[in-house]
DNA sequence: TTTTATCTACCTACTACTTGGTTGGTAAAT
DNA sequence: ATTTACCAACCAAGTAGTAGGTAGATAAAA
């Protein structure tokens, strides 16, 4: 089944700013990827600027997707923190890539102001689920430790960018598993 | 007083680095902040790789003495610990840069494989640097909760890289200190 | 149903720089 | 005389983008 050409561009972009950063790649490297002219890739986003909302805007809807999931397939709170770590850790794709939003940081100044703000929204919503996960996971007593949810949060999230940014580094997922180790030690048994 | 050229260039260069990532900055801007042609540049540095690993051995051995400088200047764990932490929150220029190792790793496919190296080296010096004040501030009592220091250690860099990233990209301090904010609470009263 | 008009999505050719780098030269310091 | 550190001029490849065009698909009109 062939896809249209605008989501094939997605895709090649998506891969190649989560590999290489937003600074990293050019119309040039997706349009051989893809398979058509670079000056064609302008039809469908004009600038690389509004590409860059399009991938943004893409992939905090596909997290929003894969959070609500989780929620709907892992009923205690060490499950659903178990499924979000491993999430983070899938995005590595074998140590190859990273999540877009950190990927994105790092070159912020050629970003659009308007990216700037959808990744601020990304991660406000994953800390504000994170938050949600360790108020469940404190009730259900399936995380161990956690008296101020809110703060768990706050740290849990730049922990696994951190560890994702390390391992990418590297292109070893030993990395990334290292630093979310004492994390994965206060869950229960995930399952 | 004024400094030599290859400095300035350094100097230049690792801001630029810090601030836009290595795909970010080109050789055209460093020979404007420094002011001479950009020809010229290769003189001191004959490829952009060259530069790189001039930047990455310059940085690792600055923290190498800052860490130095904290056991010096710092008797307790949770002192150490406090200063590191102010560190990387310094690296940050208010929000507008990064840790060099940082910017460096999403932009890791266009370095040569002597920075990778470099990069990698410099986080277990620092995890290394970190598993010792755990180990102290455990002994000492001034770091709250430690069980396994070199896990804890593990855990911290990533924290505090991923702190930065959040803070760098909305260019908010407060960010920061809201993911350092647990890793803080468990110290002391660090002074 | 057929024809015509419009839209979509691609093309070629081109623009204006910009990139990291090479080459041959010169001025100043040693 | 030699070395250092700069210069201008240049190179080839690359960057994001513009402009005019066409082929095929689709919608509307006859």
């Amino acid at each position: 089944m062939r896809i249209d050409t605008k989501t094939a561009l997605l895709n090649s972009a998506e891969q190649a700013a989560r590999r290489r950063g937003f600074d990293g790649f050019s119309y040039a490297d997706l349009a051989k990827d893809v398979g058509i002219r670079k000056a064609s890739i302008h039809h469908h986003f004009p600038t690389k600027a509004a590409l860059s909302v399009a991938l943004m805007q893409r992939y905090a809807a596909e997290i929003r997707q894969a959070l609500s999931a989780i929620d709907t397939t892992h009923p205690s709170g060490c499950a659903r923190l178990a499924a979000l770590i491993d999430h983070y850790r899938g995005a590595l794709n074998g140590g190859k890539s990273l999540c877009l939003c950190v990927s994105f940081s790092t070159s912020r100044d050629s970003l659009p102001a308007d990216v700037i703000t959808e990744i601020r929204s990304f991660r406000q919503m994953v800390i504000g689920w994170l938050t949600n996960t360790f108020e469940l996971g404190q009730s259900d007593g399936t995380i161990a430790e956690v008296t101020e949810p809110a703060k768990e949060a706050a740290a849990s999230l730049p922990l696994l960018e951190g560890a994702q940014l390390t391992a990418r580094a590297q292109e070893n997922l030993d990395l990334f598993e290292n630093g979310v180790q004492l994390l994965r030690q206060r869950l229960a048994n995930p399952s």
